[in-house]
RNA sequence: CGGGGCGUAGCGCAGCUUGGUUAGCGCGCCUGCUUUGGGAGCAGGAGGUCGGCGGUUCGAAUCCGCCCGCCCCGACCA
């Protein structure tokens, strides 16, 4: 029956996840500690994201640059909030061509400093700006602890970088960057997330005000899956990049930066996956339609796969992704298992009954019900079945994530919640951080957002009592 | 950096306490036959510097020392 089955979310979501990365071929470790090696089945989703992303960019006047991976050391500490942040997590270079480097240079964190040394020779005049600049790279950051996509020393990842001649102006390109992400997770991936702020000890080094996106794992647990920065003019004082205003005064630029990195794969595995796999939206799925064929002999084989075949091509003429699955080494219940597990949204079977009657057998992902269909109509169903498996995903995980966000009254409740059930848990909060302190030394649960447009903010704080100023999104988190 | 654990075939492990033939098992891999509508069976076969260096010994995967690497828990983080 279920041989090498998976261990079971409810019992060991760890390992599950863990498993699930390994067999579904999406990545594994690398030789160094802390890196990973993304497998096809990975990268091709990660593709899919890249393309989601990079269309809405373009859409709204950005362009992609590359700046480079390595940079002086002391751009890094012009920035003191910057330098301080990042500085635990940087790797450096000291030699090179076999010699002690004179001047050490660092593996980028992110790019900020490097970007804006540069935007100094670029920008005078208002008429230079803004600069709306993207670039899709790798990054550095070194790391204790270490999860396959989750958290890893190198990413990929995209940093905008964008300047702007008034604040108005930069903080609607860091708030249009966040409704970017929102709409990519939620209408491509499927994964309803909650915009917010963040608080300031969960802010970004050098930032004024961050912006996140947070989504919740099956385990309850939340996940950061994207971030927009408000920097203010803080990286233009740190770099100098000044300009001459209409009214002909020297002002310094206004800075925005936001990211999604391939983390978000470890978010859609974790929103949407089950015990018996991944489950892919289909709007991202490598492979959307698996059709396996099923025969006994050279002779059923001979009546089966062209049949197969045919309707493959027929599907890739209608846009759909599919793939005949003629392997001759495993037998179809193998096929069957392998690719719900890797997640393929649709499953068609056709054997020599099929042939005979015209028929195929259709099975969704998410339902995991057979269905017979006239052979002809395969293919015209096919678009819509898709398309209400992206419902289906984004519906599931949307009633999963609303079931588990509560409101929070009084500390106890709080504490008790966070503990025992885990999910988002709402309250007022002060803004002292000593309670936010508290919280996170008493359940190891932190401030995961403030709602953009908070309900009754001045309700007592749930941890000290006094008026509240927020409301605050408390979860544990990856 | 503190605490715990592990390194033996591609993967997962046994063997080590008490040193002694050609170092084993499961999965996977190769070949053949039978199979194929929910993770196939049988037969044959390939695959190893036992993490590294040094020591003890007639003899080391096994005992001793040093080193390297990895994993888990904690402090930092997208």
């Amino acid at each position: 029956m279920a041989r090498n089955a998976l261990p079971k979310q409810s019992e060991d979501f760890p390992s599950w996840y863990v498993e699930v990365v390994k067999r579904a071929g999406m990545a594994e470790h690398g030789l160094a500690k802390g890196t990973m090696v993304i497998k096809p089945h990975g990268y091709a989703l990660w593709e899919a994201i890249q393309k989601a992303l990079d269309d809405r960019f373009k859409a709204t006047g950005h362009e992609n640059v590359y700046f480079p991976l390595l940079f002086p050391e002391k751009l890094l500490s012009k920035e003191a909030e910057h330098v301080e942040g990042f500085a635990p997590q940087v790797a450096v270079v000291t030699h090179g061509g076999g010699e002690k480097l004179e001047e050490p240079l660092v593996i980028r964190p992110t790019s900020e400093a490097v970007i804006w040394s540069t935007y100094a020779n670029w920008v005078q005049s208002y008429r230079d700006l803004p600069l709306l600049y993207n670039q899709w790279c790798n990054v550095l950051r070194w790391e204790l602890r270490t999860r396959l996509f989750l958290r890893t020393s190198e990413f990929l990842w995209q940093e905008g970088h964008t300047a702007h001649a008034s604040s108005p102006e930069a903080m609607e390109e860091t708030l249009r960057m966040l409704e970017i992400y929102r709409e990519v997770c939620e209408d491509v991936l499927a994964m309803p997330v909650n915009p917010g702020r963040k608080s300031p000890s969960e802010r970004f080094p050098g930032a004024i005000e961050t912006y996140t996106i947070e989504a919740l794992m099956r385990d309850r647990r939340a996940l950061q899956s994207a971030t927009s920065h408000f920097l203010g003019q803080n990286f233009a004082r740190a770099y100098d990049v000044e300009f001459l205003n209409r009214d002909g005064v020297l002002e310094y630029a206004w800075a925005t930066s936001w990211g999604m990195s391939t983390r978000i794969i470890g978010g859609l595995i974790m929103v949407h996956g089950d015990d018996s796999g991944l489950r892919l939206p289909p709007k991202v799925a490598p492979v959307q339609v698996v059709i396996v064929p099923i025969y006994r002999s050279d002779d059923e084989a001979g009546a089966v796969l062209p049949v197969a075949r045919t309707l493959s091509d027929t599907l890739a003429g209608d846009g759909i992704r599919s793939r005949v699955d003629d392997r001759d080494q495993h037998r179809p219940g193998f096929k069957f298992s392998e690719w719900e597990l890797k997640g393929v949204p649709v499953r068609i079977e056709i054997g020599p009954r099929d042939v005979e009657a015209g028929q195929v057998v259709v099975v969704s992902r998410t339902s995991g019900t057979k269905r017979t269909l006239p052979a002809g109509e395969a293919s015209s169903t096919m678009t819509s079945m898709l398309r209400n498996i992206q419902q289906e995903l984004y519906d599931d995980a949307l009633s999963f994530r609303d079931a588990n966000t509560h409101d929070a009254h009084d500390y106890d409740e709080l504490r008790a919640g966070l503990q025992a059930e885990g999910g988002f848990w709402v309250g007022a909060w002060c803004g002292d951080t000593a309670c936010e302190q508290r919280v996170s030394q008493d359940t190891k649960a932190t401030v995961r957002f403030l709602p953009l447009e908070p309900e009754d903010p001045g309700a007592a704080c749930v941890v000290c009592g006094r008026p509240g100023v927020d409301k605050a999104a408390w979860a544990r988190a990856y």
